[in-house]
DNA sequence: ATGGTTGCAAGGCAA
């Protein structure tokens, strides 16, 4: 199976650049964070016509949103919880029919968290903290098995994971409080399948700020977007390929495609 | 230390 996870901030804007992705890698099921689009106006049929007529889709106006595509039948995770009593549309879950069984594939969009690292003064730092300790309890109390998750988790864990360790430390993203939670998550269940294919101490980003002039010369990125499985699937895992290609595209995201190849 | 850019949707807010 190959999968990619992408935040592709807009979706009704960037169908083109999803059409490309489409055309270019031909990949079989299709995670995508920050669509931006009310359920009511989800481009059903443009996706239908681009080879995904099974979707799964939590949208709002104007904030959020994910989505799972799939060329063959997806089956919702039912009583997936509220995360944070919001319905803010952070997640999305679904299972698909490979010929090893049933696989669970999950789709998040964690709270970026604000400017401020500090839950007493930043209520959306708080709310991302909350979020994480959440999710952790949930997979803990559901041990995940044949299952996927990815997303964007807006956490950067590792040090090579960002382009400077010592100067982000104290950056939303990067901090201490997020990235032991982070890791205290994918432990509820699961294991890093980017790094176990491209190990530290590789500096590995998906996302640059459109705040540099030239993205690539500064090259200040972070590892914000994330493939996790459970260990029993992961010795099928085949490649990892992060699609940074797709940033110089015509009107970017300022994340950049994950790809992964998966014998299942 | 600050400001830099983008999307949504029509002025700021969130990222």
């Amino acid at each position: 199976m190959r999968l990619i996870t992408w935040n592709i901030n807009s979706l009704r804007l960037r169908l083109p650049l999803l059409q490309r992705l489409i055309e270019e890698q031909a990949p079989d099921v299709i995670c995508l964070q920050e669509t931006k689009v009310p359920d009511p106006l989800y481009p059903q049929d443009a996706l239908a016509e681009l080879g995904f007529p099974h979707q799964l889709y939590r949208g709002m106006k104007s904030y959020n949103g994910v989505t799972i595509l799939s060329r063959t039948p997806l089956e919702a995770v039912a009583d997936t919880p509220d995360w944070c009593g919001k319905t803010d549309c952070r997640h999305v879950a679904a299972t698909i029919q490979t010929k090893s069984g049933p696989v669970t594939i999950h789709n998040f969009y964690v709270p970026a968290g604000g400017d401020i690292p500090d839950p007493q003064e930043n209520d959306k730092f708080a709310h991302k903290l909350a979020f994480l300790e959440e999710a952790t309890a949930w997979f803990k109390a559901n041990p995940p098995k044949r299952s996927i998750l990815v997303g964007d988790l807006n956490i950067a864990p590792l040090e090579h994971d960002v382009w400077s360790h010592r100067q982000l430390l104290k950056i939303v993203s990067h901090t201490p409080p997020e990235t032991s939670r982070l890791i205290d998550w994918m432990k509820a269940g699961f294991e890093d399948a980017m790094r176990k294919a491209i190990p530290e101490p590789e500096k590995l980003f998906t996302w640059w700020s459109y705040r540099n002039r030239d993205w690539k010369k500064s090259n200040r990125g972070r590892r914000l977007d994330h493939i996790w499985t459970t260990p029993d699937i992961l010795p099928g895992l085949n490649t990892i390929e992060v699609l940074s290609p797709v940033r110089d595209w015509t009107s970017p995201s300022d994340h950049v495609p994950v790809l992964m190849d998966i014998a299942l």
